[in-house]
DNA sequence: TTTAGCAAACTCCTATGGAGAGTGCTAATA
DNA sequence: TATTAGCACTCTCCATAGGAGTTTGCTAAA
């Protein structure tokens, strides 16, 4: 159908051209880019029945029009057939890659912040569901009397760190034997089933005088792996755009989108199962449920074996087409970095002296 | 003299309207608190003084009278004498610092998220400089092939964790090694004394074939101790003031002020200097030179041995009172933690075993 | 099906006027 | 001399109005 066909181009130029210059879009300003091959009557037909169709409306009865959720939502499923990265960018997120950064909540965070930058909205790292990973070791050093420190080594690298205060003060070689201990004992397992288990069995090879500290020590480290810390990053970003726009209702927007980043938990809650059982790359148009997203777009992607994702949050005319393909490309990567910070783990397992 | 103490009477009255209900004074709200001890026409006269000193403007010729930032000032110079904590608000504060909190990031965070939290401002920490502090010991552990974790313990606690690449692989025993003749042979020095020190001495007593593996090491320690980092809590606060005031400028304001604040490293500096040689609290009423904060006010202490500063941002007609009082009691209360976590290691220098 | 032309609708900007609030000034008062 | 009462004046704020400029929808013709 010729017709549909050329409402489809009318279509993608007003998201174009709303997404680049933010303002109304008339049927004169689509005629420019099809340099006069129909005129502005036949637009405004076809705009009439695209705003029939609600993909698109007029903010008041004789202005320009701009894309409704589901306008923006047509162009967006059109765009994720020709996604594609600049070379510069590519090139940005390699280098930035570079340097080693070995620390998995490092690692989310140069993520997040890398996001952020080249999209120009703000970028986020939830990160994976630590319960879902392999302990490979843990490491438990004496800091000062009654005082351990504790690092929690999981398939996916260093995951976790912290103090554990105890009763009495252990040795030195007593806390490398609660190391090793724990160490042969619970390898390999999953930190949920290590939760699980705690509670009731004890094992005949853990020598008597010290299970009870190990199990002090265990209790605590399966405490600390409870809170998901979420990493997000450019903000700021978001704040430059809003001095273009309409300033009131602009400025409320931003204040509940900030309310709702800050409760890290539905945040992140929303954006999962807001992605449901889609693969790949989700867009998000301005229709998650948490009521301070609701006005703002998303775009995401899992990354890693234990429903790690990652993303960006923009106004609906955020440029989906980078957005789309950095989110992509970024996801590949630290998935990439994660399994390879897995592998050498697991290699070292064997070569240990 | 009787004038001058009802034009301070008067200016009083007029800030702390000002800072309760964020809107012009007019001689007529001044005088429902007086009781009608003088008339209007006195009130407006007194207040003509008080502009002519600069102490109040007129935002227009014909509008009540707003605290100029010398009013603020003076008003906080006032508030200086009696500054006083509710019980309540102590009672939060304690209770906050009652779950213990070892690592020095994470108490610093915490306390930052108090300070923004009881005084509805922005709250931030800025660490001591690492650098002044006395290495107690490092803790290295292998976690992967080439991949050595280590952790720094200073004198006021653990500061630093990461992970150190390495060329060629190292056994847990050679790495042990290497942790004992760091610790053995810099326990004590300052972190800039060991900084200093890398290049030229190599020492006798170090073996042989790890000297090099510890100089890599040591370098890399001291690499990190570089990023001063900042710790922010409650942006949230600042934009619910927002809705209330102007929304023109007040966002202006407020984009600016989230500038200033991502630069972590010229706030702190500003901060800082802004302190000059002053102790204790010092109120900062819209005359930092950071042009972010200039409509800004700080109150700020200092905490620690070090140099550490942590205090509150927010708006001009903030809570004085409650942030100068919360201020300087969390300052002290951070500090006595942080000593604290000081004495039991110093102790446990001794009785190592 | 497309186009040209035109009236209508609406924003945006500026101007106008009245209500309300608050001040400054003057002259009277204690 | 310090304070007060009274009044004119100033300015904001709001609502209203008009004019310029866009852009649309509609109708009738190609």
């Amino acid at each position: 159908m010729d017709l549909a066909d050329r409402q489809k181009l009318v279509l993608k130029e007003v998201v174009d051209r709303y997404i680049r210059h933010h303002e109304p879009v008339s049927s004169r300003m689509i005629l420019e880019d099809y340099n006069a091959l129909v005129s502005s009557a036949t637009i405004r037909n076809d705009m009439n029945d695209l705003e029939a169709s609600n993909y698109i409306r007029k903010p008041y009865s004789s202005s320009g029009r701009v894309p409704t959720k589901k306008g923006y939502r047509f162009f967006v499923d059109w765009l994720l057939d020709l996604s594609e990265l600049t070379k510069k960018e590519r090139l940005e997120i390699v280098e930035a890659y570079e340097v080693r950064c070995l620390e998995v909540l490092e690692a989310m965070h140069k993520t997040a912040f890398l996001l952020g930058n080249i999209t120009g909205c703000v970028g986020f790292v939830i990160p994976p569901r630590w319960a879902e990973t392999r302990l490979d070791h843990i490491i438990l050093a004496r800091i000062a009397p009654r005082l351990i420190l504790f690092v929690i080594v999981s398939s996916i690298g260093v995951i976790k760190h912290g103090m554990i205060p105890v009763e009495k003060d252990l040795s030195r070689d007593q806390i490398e034997q609660i190391m090793a201990i724990i160490n042969s004992n619970l390898r390999g397992m999953t930190l949920e089933e290590i939760g699980k288990l705690t509670l009731d069995k004890e094992r005949d090879e853990w020598h008597e005088q010290l299970t009870r500290d190990a199990l002090f020590v265990l209790r605590h480290l399966i405490k600390q792996q409870v809170r998901q810390e979420l990493c997000l990053e450019g903000i700021l970003n978001i704040t430059d755009d809003l001095q273009e726009v309409a300033p009131d209702q602009a400025m409320e927007q931003f204040v509940q989108l900030i309310h709702a980043l800050h409760d890290e938990e539905a945040f992140a809650k929303t954006i999962i199962q807001r992605r449901a059982n889609e693969g790949g790359v989700v867009i998000s148009v301005g229709d998650c449920s948490l009521p301070g997203i609701a006005e703002y777009s998303t775009v995401t992607a899992g990354y890693g074996p234990h429903s790690g994702v990652l993303g960006v949050i923009g106004p609906l005319w955020m440029d989906y087409g980078k957005a789309l393909s950095v989110t992509s490309y970024i996801a590949n990567r630290l998935e990439a970095l994660l399994v390879a910070s897995c592998a050498p783990i697991q290699g070292g397992n064997k070569d240990d002296d």
